[in-house]
DNA sequence: ATTCATTGCACCATCGATTGTGCAAATATG
DNA sequence: CATATTTGCACAATCGATGGTGCAATGAAT
C-alpha cells in the first residue's frame, strides 16, 4: 500500500488552475453556475480541469456550510434478519434514486443504543431519517425534533410522528385461519393445541396477539385467550420455550403461530435436538417471510410484510410539508407453504 | 410535528454562556482540556452548562477540520441474505466498541456503483473501510490510495490491498466429501450426477470450483471437470439453469453443490413448480449457512463463512502501519444438515 | 524584591465549500 | 455619444470545530 497520499484537490486550487474565483469554480461544479450567469466556456474550462484533477466535493465542508448532508438514514432493530435486510435493501434503492447517500445503521432493539445513534446521525447533519422498529421511538422523535429532523416510523408506530406499519391484527387473522384451515374435518385443531409463541410488548406483538385471539374466538371453542407465550425477539429464549413446553406435554402444539422469523429460529434449535416425530403433524405459521423457512419439512404458513410500499409510503410522506401525525397501515401478504418469493435481489442485474 | 428548529447549541453558545473562549469549550468537550491546562472548575462549569444545553458537537465541522469523521465503513455487494447481513450485525458491533461510528452500504456487484459509492465515501473522509465481496476491488483500491484511505479487502480478494478471504478451495474440499459421503455404499454417486451450481468468473468461485473437481478427480472415476453450470449470482438465472436441467434430463443431479446461497434460492423456486419426487433423494452442499436452508426436507450440508474471524481480522490489518499487501486464509466450517448454529444476533440482549 | 517557571486561558488561522453583494466590462438603447 | 442594462465574475462572510501560539496572572526560587 503505497501512501503517497496526494492532497485532494479542492476549489481552491481549481481557482488557481483555472484563474477564476473559488466562488466561480464552486457554482459551476455544483450545478448553480447557469443563476451565476457564468460563461459556458469558463464553465467547460473548469469543468475539464475538475476531470484531470479527480475533483470531488469535499461533502464534510458542503455539508457545513449548508447544514445538509445528502445522507438519508434508516435505523434497523438488527440486520441479521431477511425482513429487515430486505427492507435496508429496497431503502438503498429508494435513496439512490433521488441522488442521496442511503445509511443504514443498526441499533439492537437498545433504546439507550437508539438515541445514541440517533444524535449520532443527527450530529452529521443527516437530512432524513427513517426509524424501523425502534423500542422507544418517542425518545428518538424528541431528539429529531430537537434539531429539525425530519422522520417517519416504520414497523412499530409511535406517538408522536408520523408512522406507517403493517396492518397486525388483519395479518394475525389471516395467518391465524390459515393454520386452521391446514388441518382437514377429522384432524381439527382445538382451541389449546394452537399456540402462539414470540413476540413482546410492543404494538405489533399486540397487534398480533389480538388478532390471533380473535380467531381463535370466532373459530374454536374454549378459551381464546390463553396458549401465549412471549418470549422476546431472540432465537434462544424462544428456544427455552418450546424445550420447557415439550417437558411439560411431551410434545409441540399442533398449530403454532410464530411471531417472528427471529423467534422460529428458536423452532430450528429445537428441533436439532429432537427428533423428527416431534414435528410429525406439526403446522407452522410465521411472520415474516424467509424463503427457505417456507420450505421446510412441515407446512409453513408466513406472513410477508410489505417492506417496499411501507419505505414508499414514508419516502411520500418526508416529502410532505406538513404530515399529518398518523399511522398508516400497509396490508401484509399470506403466502403458502412452499413458496419462492421475488425479492430486492432479483433488481439487481447480474452479468454473465 | 411541531418544527421549531430550535438551533443546536454550538461551542460559541457554550462560550458566551461560561464566559470563556470557545477554543476552551472545544478542548473541555473533546477531553483534550487536561493537556490544555484548563482549571477542572472551569471544565466542570462548561460540561454542565453543555448538558443542561443538550449540546453535542457537529460532526462534519469537526470532520472538516480534522480531516477525519469517526466513521468506518462496510462495502457490502447486497444486504439481502445471511452471509452478508451476518457480516454487518458482526461489523457494527467491532466498530462501536471502538467507539466509532459504522456505516454500512451496498453496491449490487456492480463495479461502477462500487466506485462511485466509495467516491461519497470518500468526499465523507471516513476513515477506514472494509471492501466485501467486491467485484473490482483494484478499482476500489485505487480510489482509496488517490485519498490515502486505509482499506482491506474482505470476502473477495484483491491485489493491490491486504485481503481476507475464507478458503474456498479447502472449504469446497470438505463441501464436496461431505455429499459424496451422504449416499450409503449401494447408491454410490457418479461423477456425471454430482454438480455444481452458480457463481461466475470471480476468485471464490474458481476456488470452489477447483475444490469441487480436486475431490471429485480423488474419489471418482469419470471427468471430473464437467458438471459445472455458473449462473451469476442471482436466484433467476440458478432457476433457469436448474430448469433447463431438468428439462434435458428428466431430474436433478443426485448431488449437488451450490456455489451460494442466493443460488439456492433459485432451487427453492424451481422446487415450487415441482412435486416432491424431483428432490425425493437429493443432497445439496451449499455455500453460506443459512439457517433456515439448513432444515429443509432433503439433507442439506451448508459452509459457514467465518464472518467474525474475518472482520476481526481485518481490523488487526487496519490497525497496523504498514500492512503486508497479501491474503489471508480465514478457515470455514462445515455444517451438517439440520443445524442451527448461534449468530450475531444470539450477543443482543432482549429484554422480557 | 526581582526573576523565572508554571498555570490558565484567549486569539486567530484554518479546514473546503456556499452565497449575498458589488462592481467592471460588454452590450443595448435613445 | 451618453446613459441604462446586462453579462460575467470576484470578494468576503459564514458554517462549527481544532490547535498552534502568545500573554497575563500566579506562585516559587533566590
Amino acid at each position: 500500500m503505497e501512501h503517497q497520499p496526494k492532497k485532494k484537490a479542492t476549489i481552491y486550487d481549481l481557482s488557481v488552475l483555472s484563474g477564476s474565483s473559488p466562488s466561480t469554480v464552486s457554482a459551476v461544479l455544483n450545478g448553480t453556475w447557469r443563476k451565476r450567469r457564468i460563461k459556458e466556456s469558463t464553465a467547460n474550462l473548469i469543468r475539464d480541469l475538475a476531470q484531470q484533477h479527480q475533483y470531488t466535493a469535499n461533502l464534510q465542508a458542503r455539508g457545513l456550510r449548508s447544514s445538509r448532508s445528502g445522507l438519508v438514514g434508516l435505523l434497523l432493530p438488527v440486520h441479521d434478519n431477511r425482513y429487515f435486510s430486505s427492507m435496508a435493501q429496497t431503502f438503498e434503492a429508494h435513496v439512490r434514486s433521488r441522488g442521496q447517500c442511503p445509511i443504514v445503521v443498526s441499533a439492537c432493539r437498545d433504546p439507550q443504543e437508539e438515541r445514541h445513534t440517533v444524535e449520532t446521525l443527527i450530529a452529521y447533519s443527516v437530512d432524513e431519517l427513517i426509524v424501523a422498529g425502534a423500542t422507544d421511538p418517542d425518545g428518538v422523535h424528541a431528539l429529531c425534533v430537537a434539531s429539525g429532523l425530519r422522520h417517519v416510523n416504520i414497523d412499530l408506530p409511535g406517538t408522536l410522528a408520523p408512522s406507517v406499519i403493517s396492518d397486525n391484527y388483519q395479518g394475525a387473522r389471516m395467518l391465524t385461519e390459515a393454520i386452521i384451515c391446514r388441518f382437514s374435518q377429522d384432524m381439527q385443531l382445538k382451541a389449546d393445541e394452537l399456540y402462539l409463541f414470540g413476540g413482546r410488548d410492543d404494538h405489533a406483538s399486540r397487534e398480533r396477539i389480538r388478532g390471533f385471539r380473535a380467531i381463535k374466538r370466532e373459530r374454536m371453542q374454549g378459551d381464546a385467550d390463553k396458549c401465549i407465550e412471549p418470549t422476546g425477539y431472540s432465537p434462544n429464549t424462544a428456544q427455552t420455550a418450546f424445550e420447557r413446553f415439550y417437558e411439560r406435554e411431551g410434545k409441540l402444539p399442533r398449530g403454532l403461530f410464530i411471531n417472528s422469523s427471529i423467534n422460529f429460529e428458536g423452532l430450528l434449535r429445537f428441533m436439532s435436538q429432537h427428533p423428527d416425530e416431534a414435528f410429525a403433524d406439526i403446522v407452522v405459521g410465521c411472520y415474516d417471510y424467509d424463503p427457505f423457512g417456507s420450505f421446510l419439512p412441515f407446512p409453513v404458513i408466513m406472513i410477508r410484510q410489505d417492506a417496499d410500499a411501507m419505505i414508499t409510503k414514508a419516502f411520500q410522506i418526508l416529502s410532505e410539508n406538513r404530515p399529518a401525525v398518523r399511522t398508516y397501515l400497509i396490508q401484509p401478504h399470506l403466502v403458502p407453504p412452499r413458496t419462492a418469493l421475488k425479492g430486492p435481489l432479483d433488481a439487481i442485474k447480474d452479468i454473465e
